[in-house]
DNA sequence: AGATGAGCCTGAAGGC
DNA sequence: TGCCTTCAGGCTCATC
């Protein structure tokens, strides 16, 4: 699924198109997701235009003038797709649970296999204050709120592997499986080290690490594995810039002789160089 | 506090 | 070809 450079994307290209637009029409093809619709969510969709469309962490925020947020998820297969809804015949695919369109006459498809993916509507001036927003860390991206002294003082107080502390989103927000692997490859630490051990150093060549891939990523338009692609229909092409994620058995890139290997942290596969991460 | 496993789902891939 | 098992980008909850 998509993690914060995938979820990026969408937003990025969602937002020319609902940008002080409407939705004309909301076709839920299912009773709900992961969670199930609210009964309010076709009617809070329709009644008012939207002012904004935003992202946090690997949440996807739809603001509108009436003063609710659309509140979207796509879970771990989840993907937008972008349209022209005239002389598209309208095929409804097997996973599309989602259609919307705009006044425009755009069509958002919302296709999502797995159903790990949600849709919900909350008071747009609240949702700093709900779950999950109330305890996200700091997006990776901004370099105000998140300097290497304070990602410093977020990882000294765990003790947890590398690896786990920085999938937890409450501790920086948006990471996933892929870029968690990838961060800590370039930056060169085991993903088994404990976090409370990196010095300030440490701390600040991994989060311009993180930095550096996340970047790359959404300037690739993200990667695409199974299901995302970019809401235009096109691939992302970042998962062929992985240097470890899924490449167990292949050299480092790094050293150019160490096999890359997988272990299983958490329940997740971890892809690292035993020989370059300390 | 942190680790682990289960659960929510479908589909692709690999082994036999 | 077909059946079976395993695994997959996320997140939450219960339990130890």
């Amino acid at each position: 699924m998509p993690e914060l450079p995938e979820v990026e994307t969408v937003c990025q290209a969602l937002k020319p198109v609902l940008e002080g637009q409407s939705f004309r029409e909301v076709q839920l093809n299912r009773e709900g997701l992961r969670y199930p619709f609210t009964k309010d969510l076709s009617d809070n969709l329709t009644r008012s235009s939207i002012t904004q469309v935003t992202r946090r962490a690997k949440y996807l925020l739809i603001h509108f003038e009436h003063g609710q947020t659309l509140v979207w998820h796509l879970g771990m297969s989840g993907c937008i797709i972008i349209e022209s809804s005239i002389n598209i015949p309208q095929e409804v695919g097997r996973h599309d649970h989602v259609l919307l369109t705009t006044s425009t006459n755009i069509r958002i498809t919302y296709r999502d296999p797995r159903r790990f993916g949600f849709l919900m509507i909350k008071p747009s001036d609240q949702i700093q204050n709900l779950s999950p927003f109330n305890t996200l860390g700091p997006e990776p991206l901004d370099e105000l709120a998140l300097t290497g002294n304070i990602f410093h003082a977020s990882l000294s107080r765990r003790a947890t592997p590398l690896k786990n502390a920085l999938l937890d989103q409450n501790l920086i927000a948006g990471l996933g499986n892929i870029y968690v692997s990838e961060a800590l490859w370039r930056a060169k630490l085991s993903p088994l080290r404990l976090a409370n051990t990196l010095s300030v150093n440490e701390a600040s060549l991994l989060l311009r690490e993180i930095r550096n891939v996340l970047k790359e990523a959404i300037a690739a338009g993200g990667s695409t594995l199974r299901d995302h692609k970019q809401p235009d229909g096109n691939i992302g092409y970042f998962q062929h810039s992985f240097k470890v994620y899924n490449r167990h058995s292949k050299k480092c890139g790094h050293c150019n002789k160490a096999l890359i290997i997988k272990i299983v942290q958490s329940g997740r596969s971890t892809y690292y160089c035993p020989y370059c991460q300390k």
